[in-house]
DNA sequence: ATCACTTACGGGTGACGTAAAAATC
DNA sequence: GATTTTTACGTCACCCGTAAGTGAT
């Protein structure tokens, strides 16, 4: 069979296309080159090349041959790739997320199902979490919306509602609800580990503006030692408490509710069933 | 990246559960597995095997692992087959067939339009005939029929209808027509090279008997010889003329006629397109 | 003269075999 | 004792680099 290297400078002297500029590309003396390319016409026992006298060309065959390498190197790497998302989801659980929300309140639990598994979990963008999900970066991902996509199988698992955190004395203190619009143009303390919360509460109050804190602490701190307004939804008042010094006013829109679903391609369901069941008892019901 | 030498042993430990038996497969020493699956799992950085003392077994990482690298030696061999396959059609015109009739009126057409090429013809069934158009033995093949495929392209080359051939004092020598039931149960002379014409006539005939002959010199020896029936079509008699000492009768049924259609890869469509528009003019208008 | 490729020759890495040991059945 | 895997060591193949040569720009 042909050798892995072969196929290597054989791409690189088809994306080159001559032998000198593929040899520095790939760090080898152009011999070497000469060399592998001959040994590679004579394993297909095919003429790769159009050669005039200080020239070669791939010809029809040679690039044939050269699609087929870049394809089978890509393979390789994939294949590579694969194996050690595999074994690392022997070991580890990461999970990517939208939004902090979730697995906030269900980490304890997921650690409990799984005790062995290190569990990671990651806030990033939706099209960086469907990369990572089918490159086995993460096992699961955790996304705002429902979709349905056949290769993934969806676990609805809770949602989440965006109040307004103000001083007593603020002017909507004591009202029982207050929309986005009636806030835009105000000054937020906001944390900077937020995910999709970010994207929504810029959209919904162009005008306003938000001091981004990294950590929940720093935040705390300085909400605290301020009057400004700041976020909480129902899941950080179960979780952290409330503050005494501060009203909590929930965000009347639609957009101040974001309903979490679990992923996981199908493929690894029942690797995780428990923890599906545990979302099952607890949401759908 | 990884060698192929270590893909190979990789397979065949996978396939031969062990490694002793997979060096004997490989012709290899046992020592020689466990460097290289050592060094596998080197790459890999990943553990690929289960160890107890005195055994190795293919753990999940290394299943995972086996079945790519059995897939990329397949997709390096598919590569090995697809360039020389594209080589020899760039000298080699190969025409795979159902029945010899197009092309013994087709052929010089052919020759002519590719001057430099070989042209080779063969009989094959409409399986062979698929299977050989997909791994490039054929860049042509001709069937008895219309098909819709998207990745072929196809091309009317004539049609072709069956005779008999009978002596001059044969009960049906005078009629116009005749069917293949009326002449079911006589024997027949028939030369073997006749493709699916074999196919139809046993099959009208079931209860007829075939005199076989290889080649057609040796059946029209045997037929000046012989008072058998034989089977002639507008094609045969057109290319090599009546024989005076028989009668030719036109089969009534449908069976009897032979509509051809010469196939090839889309992809190679614009490569023969002179015989194409050679095709079309001639059998199209 | 420079560039691009080829041929010829020498060196070092590494893939393989042999030998031997350890462990299990 | 037979089988399977592992470790240690020596050898040879082969992949690469250097040097020199040819022809073209």
């Amino acid at each position: 069979m042909i050798d892995t290297y072969l196929l290597e400078q054989l791409t690189a002297v088809y994306e080159c296309g001559t032998l000198s500029a593929a040899s520095e590309k790939l760090h080898l003396t152009q011999p070497t080159l000469t060399r592998s390319m001959q040994k590679l016409e004579d394993i297909f026992g095919v003429k790769l090349f159009e050669r005039t006298k200080n020239r070669v060309h791939l010809n029809e065959n040679g690039r044939l041959a050269a699609e087929c390498a870049r394809q089978i190197l890509m393979q390789e790497q994939d294949m590579v790739n694969r194996v050690r998302a595999l074994d690392r989801s022997s070991r580890m659980l990461a999970v990517g997320m939208i939004s902090p929300g979730p697995m906030m309140e269900l980490n304890p639990l997921l650690s409990s199902l799984y005790p062995g598994m290190t569990i990671a979990t990651e806030l990033r963008t939706e099209e960086e979490l469907f990369e990572g999900l089918n490159q086995g970066i993460y096992q699961m991902i955790i996304l705002n919306h429902k979709l349905d996509d056949d290769g993934l199988s969806c676990h609805p698992c809770g949602s989440e509602h965006l109040l307004f955190a103000v001083p007593l004395e603020h002017r909507i203190a004591d009202k029982s609800e207050c929309s986005f619009k009636d806030m835009d143009g105000e000054s937020f303390l906001m944390a900077s580990e937020v995910g999709y919360w970010d994207h929504i509460v810029r959209q919904q109050m162009p005008n306003a503006h938000f001091l981004l804190q990294n950590g929940l602490e720093a935040l705390h701190e300085l909400v605290r030692a301020s009057s400004l307004p700041h976020f909480a939804t129902d899941l950080t008042l179960r979780l952290y408490g409330r503050n005494p010094q501060r009203a909590y006013v929930p965000i009347s829109d639609n957009a101040a509710v974001e309903h979490f679903f679990c992923y996981c391609h199908r493929s690894d369901e029942k690797r995780y069933l428990a923890w599906f069941q545990a979302l099952e008892r607890r949401f759908q019901s």
